[in-house]
RNA sequence: UGGGGCGUCGUCAAGCGGUAAGACACAGGAUUUUGAUUCCUGCAUUCGGAGGUUCGAAUCCUCCCGCCCCAGCCA
């Protein structure tokens, strides 16, 4: 990995000031904290290419840690597939994984220290009167009846809180803070609540729950982390997080810093949306091709690199941004063009028969797998009688301009002759389903030794033993350029039957070993993936990942 | 209308008082066994606006304008 540092963002230059004057002991420590209430999408790429990068870059750790502080929302998939994902774009954070429900038991230890130091009380407000004591974003909010609460009265309530004794909603234990402060999170916030549920991981050990503001300054701090990067929602939270680490006994500071979340125009990015499009089964899955969780571009075909690279490109800063998907896509394009090895297939096959070629022969041409890289080698393609072009490839009275197969024209197959088009077979239709050409021996390998030029070169298949497969070409999952659209305002791309004639991979076997998740380049038709979910030597599917760049697409606009 | 942030090319983004990097996109051109790739070339006299300080401002000061976030017992 060969990750280019990028200077466009303001954290580094942060933490290389903070080595410079010799904080924290030299030491760096990010953390990469989700709540496994959902599937990771390339959103939070760019949460884990920063935390996890600054940790590789200065030599530093980044913990994975789970903020599973919310039974209610939280499952133990979600977790998994966190993992997973982590893993997959290629980030490593040693033997443990952390969970904040690692640290209830501390944290609850904190919080009665809290009580003791007059810092926090149990109130009773319920959550109505909690709202109408909190004021508003003008007015102070008036302090609870229950503020000034003795500290061993307090105390008392807690301990019989995590006892159990008392139902959801009585009780809640807040930080002493300022009813009248113009932040609203220091308005005496909540950090502990009752919640009779099991926890995906401590089971029903505890009936109270640490809020977030408690928990993650707490954590950051038990953990020794030194700069702990969130979101700009969070910028807010520091005052409180801050208050926190001051009052309570941990063993350090750590400092928080607030990035912009990274937004693409034309992908659906909100979990919410995410959730209802799997739940109501408009998508196979979490991990469906047309999705933007990792898990969705990781079966499109995506390199975890590409990613990387990405998150390097888009900068880190605390401007609101929508980055065109483009961008993305050319990420992608870039690595796979490096990468992928080339094929051919025809996605809409026209049929055409060579008639000076005798039948029941066939003939053996080198195809390179890259054609810019030797090293990766080359395969054997057959050729015979019978072949199939891409119907696109064939004009009737073309223009000029196009370079490719009409009446009474020459081209070149690739790797294989020079045809020439001399007869065209339509259907009583008037559709064009068969082309009569003739090929030129001499031509074999695909340069004249005449030095007769041809502007065109087409990917073709030959019949006799080449291999179908299904291709998925759906696209991606667009919403309108605005990410508050809603759902409905999806448009699907999708194309699920399409049959694809791929070259014959007799000798090499390249493809018919083709390995769930290898991303191939189609000749001119784009790059696509083999399903890990679906392919198997027996049956090939693919999905496509990104199309090339096309500029005939171009000239035919100009016309 | 309280508080916290943010405004540099279509989209990201450098710049931190010395006279606007780079990437994507876009537009031309060259090479090419796929109209791909690769390679050149062009693309902000101007930094949300208006004043001011200065020999000199995107960078400092003042005022104004616009956008985002906060009133969950969510994170």
């Amino acid at each position: 990995m060969e990750e280019e540092i990028t200077k466009s963002n303001f954290i580094k230059t942060i933490i290389t000031e903070d080595l410079e004057n010799g904080k924290n002991d030299g030491k760096v420590i990010t953390r990469f904290p989700p709540e496994p209430n959902g599937y990771l999408h390339i959103g939070h790429a760019k949460s884990i290419c920063l935390n996890f990068g600054i940790a590789r870059e200065f030599k530093g750790r980044c913990n994975l840690r789970f903020d599973d502080t919310n039974p209610e929302k939280e499952d133990q998939k979600y977790i998994d597939a966190i993992i997973e994902d982590v893993k997959w774009l290629g980030f490593e954070w040693g033997e443990t994984i952390h969970y904040a429900s690692d640290y209830f038991e501390n944290l609850y230890h904190f919080a009665e220290e809290l009580i003791e130091k007059g810092k926090a009380y149990v109130c009773s407000l319920n959550a109505e009167q909690m709202r109408a004591y909190r004021g508003t974003l003008t007015e102070p909010g008036k302090e609870s009846p229950d503020r000034n609460r003795p500290v061993e009265e307090s105390l008392d309530l807690f301990r019989r809180m995590k006892a159990g004794e008392f139902d959801e909603g009585t009780y809640v234990l807040r930080a002493k803070i300022d009813m009248a402060s113009p932040n609203i999170n220091l308005r005496d916030p909540i950090i502990y609540r009752i919640k009779k549920m099991a926890h995906p991981r401590t089971g029903d050990a505890w009936c109270i729950y640490p809020m977030y503001d408690f928990t993650h300054g707490i954590s950051d701090a038990l953990e020794g982390v030194t700069h702990s990067l969130c979101t700009l929602e969070f910028q807010d939270h520091r005052p409180l997080y801050d208050w926190l680490l001051d009052e309570v006994s941990v063993p350090c500071h750590p400092r928080q810093y607030e990035f912009a979340r990274m937004n693409l125009n034309f992908t659906v990015m909100s979990k919410r949306k995410l959730q209802k499009l799997v739940e109501q089964d408009y998508v196979e899955g979490w991990d469906d091709p047309r999705l933007p969780t990792l898990a969705g571009i990781r079966r499109r075909g995506y390199p975890p690199a590409a990613i990387r690279n990405f998150c390097n490109l888009i900068g880190v800063g605390k401007k609101e941004n929508r980055i065109d998907v483009g961008l993305l896509e050319n990420c992608v394009r870039e690595e796979l063009n490096e990468t992928a090895p080339r094929v051919m297939a025809v996605i809409n096959p026209l049929k055409v028969t060579i008639e000076n070629w005798e039948d029941g022969i066939t003939d053996e041409l080198d195809a390179l797998n890259h054609p810019q890289k030797p090293e990766m080698g080359k395969r054997k393609v057959l050729f015979s009688k019978h072949i199939y072009i891409e119907k696109e490839d064939f004009m009737e009275n073309a223009p000029k301009k196009f370079f490719r197969l009409s009446e009474g024209r020459e081209v070149r197959l690739r790797y294989a002759y020079f045809i020439t088009c001399k007869e065209v077979i339509k259907d009583e239709t008037g559709e064009v389903v068969e082309l009569i050409c003739s090929y030129d021996p001499a031509t074999r390998g695909g340069n004249a030794p005449d030095g007769r030029k041809v502007k065109g070169t087409l990917h073709w298949v030959s019949e006799e033993g080449s291999i179908p497969a299904k291709i998925n070409l759906y696209d991606r999952l667009f919403q309108d350029e605005d990410p508050e659209a809603d759902t409905e305002h999806f448009t699907e791309n999708l194309n699920p039957d399409s049959l694809v004639v791929l070259e014959n991979g007799k000798v090499e076997k390249s493809l018919e070993n083709a390995e769930p998740s290898m991303v191939y380049q189609f000749e001119r038709l784009g790059y696509f993936c083999a399903d890990s979910k679906e392919s198997s030597p027996a049956n090939l599917v693919f999905n496509r990942t990104v199309t090339l760049r096309d500029t005939w697409a171009k000239v035919k606009k100009k016309r």
